[in-house]
DNA sequence: GCTGGCACTCCGTGGTCTCAAGTGCTAATT
DNA sequence: AATTAGCACTTGAGACCACGGAGTGCCAGC
């Protein structure tokens, strides 16, 4: 049904329609590709090409455009993910080695991949659930508050205040500081819970109020957290593509954290890439939108994702070797801080 | 020279325009506004505000449109700030009051003024040079790792990690961070730089490197965190508006950090706010853009600034107004905390 | 199965026309 | 001196049309 033509005439189309934007007819096919046939047969192979799906004329007597379908089997049977070059990858890395804190290294991530991609970047935080306590500090604030620090060793910082107590003693703090640590350190977040429940009994009962105003929190924290962070960069780029009708759709998309991050998807260890095109996307708004992601993280322990959002027309070879690139450095910068 | 009746006609092409933005003509603006002069009078006016450069028509035979000394000129004599309906008051107030920390304070307080205003908000993080230290804390992260974290009594939290230390103890640690809290607790951080000077001598020799070590990125964070952080929010609502030529440089514009620091200007204290119009911005890319802005604090201590980004073409007196409640209710959250 | 030829279909472009809205000017009026 | 009515003029927006180009589908021949 597909031979081996018809399907180079499908890469042909998906190339050339990405570098120009415009559709492209049977006549210009032979004139760039060297495809040793004649106009006339690559109109009948478009014509079975149309049939299946995989590409679409804007109107009758126009030249073919990719569709959704086209872009699927182009990513996964007819291209290859395109390596960077050696003086990008150095780039990369000597961009990415400056930063001094995860804030930094997530800020200047998004950029990087903004710019090497020119689309709009997304990189979710390293995850607390796939971390472990390195430490927890406890601050007494005041006469009634408490301020409760929790340290990963992912190198992620998460505050919480704690109010409305009575009479916390300064020896009070010092000592649930110091049984939670002895608990706690080295720990998986998502150990921690059951961990938890043990504590309260090596507390003396008149500081148990406190133990469990404490832990309470400790727990919000670690379900909180998971709908997690977000940074988005690029978004400049999106107004130089081609859809400026569903721009104002795709911006507000792009704002509600909690739909990027479940379009992130289920991207698995960090050498995986995640194609979403058009309308496989669940969200309306970026139906006329295809999202790359990867997951990265230290050594093959998955921590979060990143990924670009772009125009189903996009250059799928080049941007998935970005991707998959900025990932794994990414994974490297972590591992080694 | 502008007698009343002419900075009537203004207000009114201001107003007019804004509500409709299409060029406003003699005839259309008598119908409207009860001014109770012919067209033909509105024209000989219109002349003279054309020759003092408040109105400008975009070709021959169009209606006036307002010019950025237009739009100044209306902000400073012509209207007053429109304050905000109860109900909408209320809605700020219980909106703001879920928040649990400072992240997700600003995260709501962008949200909320980019819904009310329908325009873009910037928000930016509550600075540390204007708030005192509660508390610092260093966690030894190896043998050779430390990480710092400083606590302000403004909710922040700062961490470092301080790397290529030789031979870290649990004790020179712990003693390290006892002198600190000492000599820094209740300090401003203004004026942490010169307490800090004081502090090796009350360190014993053998430890004074790693004490060298913490100090100096105390320091460092001091410094850099100056240039800070803002959030984002509400890019999807250019879309809507008219400019979709200069689209892409003002979403440029608005991913530079530093450039959108720099504009949210010198607004004062809380009750003052700034409106800076059109080509008043110094950044190129938002020549079409006005930004409204005000500080934000607990009582009368500005401690950061939040604002508006729109086309000139805006609703002055209802988004100054929304801005100024908004600065006046973050920072009435903030004192709370 | 491939190709050349041919008739047909559209879209985009550019030209021309008309219409509506708005202006500026002048002369008359208050 | 300020205001008004009247009028001729300008200009962009929209409608309409013609046309050229790029592309298609189909058919007959190789």
């Amino acid at each position: 049904m597909l031979d081996d033509r018809k399907l180079a005439v499908l890469r042909a189309i998906v190339e050339d329609y990405v570098s120009t934007n415009e559709p492209v007819g049977s006549k210009a096919l032979v004139d760039r590709h060297s495809l040793g046939v004649s106009p006339a047969t690559i109109r009948n192979d478009m014509v079975s090409l149309e049939e299946e799906g995989y590409i679409a004329q804007p109107h009758t007597s126009a030249g073919r455009v990719p569709t959704d379908k086209g872009y699927r089997l182009f990513v996964d049977r007819l291209s290859t993910v395109k390596p960077l070059s050696r003086p990008e990858r150095r780039a990369i890395e000597t961009f990415l080695s400056g930063a001094v804190d995860l804030d930094e290294i997530v800020a200047r991530t998004v950029r990087l991949l903004a710019q090497l991609t020119r689309q709009v970047a997304v990189v979710q935080y390293p995850s607390l659930t796939r971390s472990c306590v390195q430490h927890i500090e406890l601050v007494p604030l005041g006469p009634q508050r408490v301020m409760m620090v929790l340290i990963t060793d992912t190198g992620r910082v998460d505050q919480r205040v704690i109010d409305g107590l009575l009479s916390v003693t300064d020896e009070a703090v010092e000592n649930l500081r110091s049984v939670l640590n002895r608990a706690l350190i080295g720990k998986w977040l998502t150990d921690v819970p059951q961990t938890v429940s043990t504590i309260p009994a090596q507390i003396p009962a008149d500081d148990r109020p406190l133990a469990h105003a404490v832990l309470s929190v400790l727990m919000e924290s670690l379900v909180e957290k998971r709908e997690e962070k977000v940074v988005l960069g690029g978004t400049a780029n999106l107004a130089a593509k081609g859809f400026s009708t569903s721009l104002r759709d795709v911006l507000e998309a792009l704002e509600e954290n909690v739909v990027l991050i479940r379009l992130l998807g289920e991207a698995a260890d960090p050498s995986m890439l995640t194609v979403r095109i058009g309308a496989e996307n669940s969200h309306e708004g970026l139906h006329t939108t295809s999202i790359i992601s990867a997951g990265y993280g230290i050594g093959d322990q998955p921590l979060a994702k990143l990924g670009v959002v772009g125009p189903t027309r996009m250059d799928y070879p080049g941007t998935m070797g970005a991707v998959r690139a900025v990932a794994r450095y990414v994974g490297q910068i972590l591992a080694g801080q």
